[in-house]
DNA sequence: CCCTTGACTGTTACTGTATAACATAATTTA
DNA sequence: TAAATTATGTTATACAGTAACAGTCAAGGG
């Protein structure tokens, strides 16, 4: 049996996939992207990694920090949190401020700002382009003449499954 | 370049203004807001609103629970927390997440879910009007099929006071 | 090959943010 | 006034994030 062709990869957390193949996919690619950049994906980093792909949903540095002393490595806060500050500057995952919470870039090597949108029904978050907002956010902000660095978007609401299981 | 001045109300926190006179003018129209919705402006409540109003910036809940300790209100986080939430609740306030902190509203009672501009100089925060950036995070939710409740716009950047202090 | 250097990991200890749970007091409603 | 509701105060604890320092490991130069 085939398995059924890869979706758009921008609809990766709302839809039904071959999750192995994408977190394989993506270590790899994390790999590769460390690579060019001079940067080293350690054995610590690239758990935290595989740990924060196992779902397409954000963990706080504590969920990530008890899988880490289960598997051996230290099991204090720094530990986490210097892995997580290490995939976000790489661009390799993203922090979630409305969560307080991390979770796996789902399109690493793209230098990107996305928009996420937050399942408040099964957690699910999904990255969506940032682009047409930021231009938005640009316009609203030029008329206070406030000039902006950074924006961050988050969406909360349902996704395309939870809107059917939940009315 | 210039541009164009924008309608006052909206510039507030990043202009010079007869501040005095803002504050008890939103207080006042809190007081009428709460009624009409059946809520208690109670003196706890009045007091946080009034503190956050001291300052066009965001306070921590913890900024918020010191001052109210000296004025003789409870000192722990919970008398903080709920009176936060009650004027969040009625749209007297907005929490700013990506400073995990809490600002008045300076357009209460038109039910609106503003983008937030946060300087990072001077900490003021102002609230831009959210229509058109909303718009934008519709359609690209849309694109995945997801239903958004509620967004959370926020830019960090620099306010036209500090784009000349700061280079 | 050994030594120096810098980067990474581990640990202690601490600050800051937020909530659960329960007791008490005030207000509304019956 | 009594009961129900709503609000406040308090204790205790969970969750989030950082500073500082000690040990460890992996180059790279002699
Ligand atoms: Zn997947
Ligand atoms: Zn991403
Ligand atoms: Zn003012
Ligand atoms: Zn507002």
């Amino acid at each position: 049996m085939t398995t059924p062709a890869p979706p758009p990869d921008q609809t990766l957390a709302f839809q039904a996939h071959d999750h192995s193949h994408c977190c394989g996919d993506l270590i790899a690619r994390a790999q590769v992207i460390a690579g060019e950049r001079g940067a080293r994906l350690t054995p610590v980093r690239r758990r935290v990694l595989e740990i924060l792909l196992e779902h397409h949903r954000a963990l706080g540095a504590y969920e990530v920090l008890e899988r880490l002393g289960q598997d051996g490595f230290g099991n204090q806060p720094p530990v986490a949190y210097r892995a997580l500050d290490f995939l976000v500057e790489q661009g390799l995952a993203h922090r979630v401020a409305r969560l307080n919470a991390f979770i796996a870039c789902t399109h690493p090597g793209q230098d990107h700002s996305p928009a996420f949108l937050i399942c408040r029904n099964c957690q699910a978050v999904a990255e969506a382009p940032g682009g047409g907002i930021h231009a938005a956010v640009e316009t609203a902000a030029s008329l206070l003449g406030f000039a902006v660095e950074r924006t961050i978007i988050e969406a909360l609401g349902l996704c395309p499954a939870c809107q059917e299981a939940v009315e």
